[in-house]
DNA sequence: CCTTGAGCCTGTATCAACTACAGAGCCTAG
DNA sequence: CTAGGCTCTGTAGTTGATACAGGCTCAAGG
């Protein structure tokens, strides 16, 4: 049996989509866009990963779930390869970041409020009368 | 002094953005789309809107503040353009549209929490240990 | 009369964050 | 030996706009 545990297993693009669950082009994507590093090819031409690429993108994946820009995404990275990275800088990407979130939610909110007030004064029925195109249309 | 309340007046694209505030090129982007329709040119091919056009436009721009995507907003269109629009069916888009937004609230609560409840670990030090960092890279 | 500026016209490029596809090369199993 | 599955590249499409270049037209001022 070839590649037990004494080689470094490399992993081609599609083992490395299907570890992490990130979509294979989305992996050469990162790539382009320079959040993912340009692996090592193999002398096919073909990318070579290793586990640290595996961290690599789940912290990006992880960063994109908890709504981070790939911009935000590209400067946590550049804190955490900087090896400079204080709690402190990481912090204020982080707040500055949960204040765009809460933003998001309030707005979201009061979308909520005026749909749902609105589609409550619906009868439903198959009259042309409806209070969401009144709403909509309304001069006020 | 002409165009007193006989004559319908026309407005030309640069009106319409003003009377409604909406971005002068939105409004090109909305006719080519097919939310907008097209206009009667004038003989130097300048669009020729009238007031009907503002609520259509004002229409439009109501919906999307609601949040409801260009596709929604044809098919509110759609139902009341063909005069056949009865209350449920509008009703119908704006409770499956209500779901998606809860959805989205729902989302963003959660990654709220989550970042939230990481930022309160931080010292905020020069140091380089750091709670969000270690959330995004936890082997977990 | 002429120029200058404002407004309009068109088509096309840009943004985020992907996703997908075409056309080619490579490798392995049957 | 060939069929398939994987990889490679570059490029196009998505949504909802926004911006810009290059060219017309029009009204006012000098």
């Amino acid at each position: 049996m070839k590649n037990h545990h004494r080689s470094v297993k490399i992993l081609r693009r599609g083992d490395l989509a299907k570890l992490t669950g990130c979509n294979l082009e989305t992996i050469r994507y990162y790539e382009n866009i320079g959040v993912m590093p340009e692996p090592p090819r193999t002398s096919k031409n073909y990318r070579a990963y290793d586990e640290s690429h595996v961290g690599r993108l789940r912290f990006i994946m992880r960063a994109r779930e908890l709504g981070f820009t790939l911009d935000e995404v590209r400067d946590l990275l550049a804190l955490v390869d900087g090896g400079v990275q204080t709690c402190g800088e990481v912090q204020g990407l982080a707040i500055s970041h949960l204040a765009s979130v809460r933003a998001k939610i309030d707005d979201l909110k009061r979308i909520e409020r005026v749909l749902s007030s609105t589609v409550a004064q619906c009868t439903g029925d198959d009259v042309p009368e409806c209070p969401v195109i009144d709403a909509l249309t309304e001069v006020t």
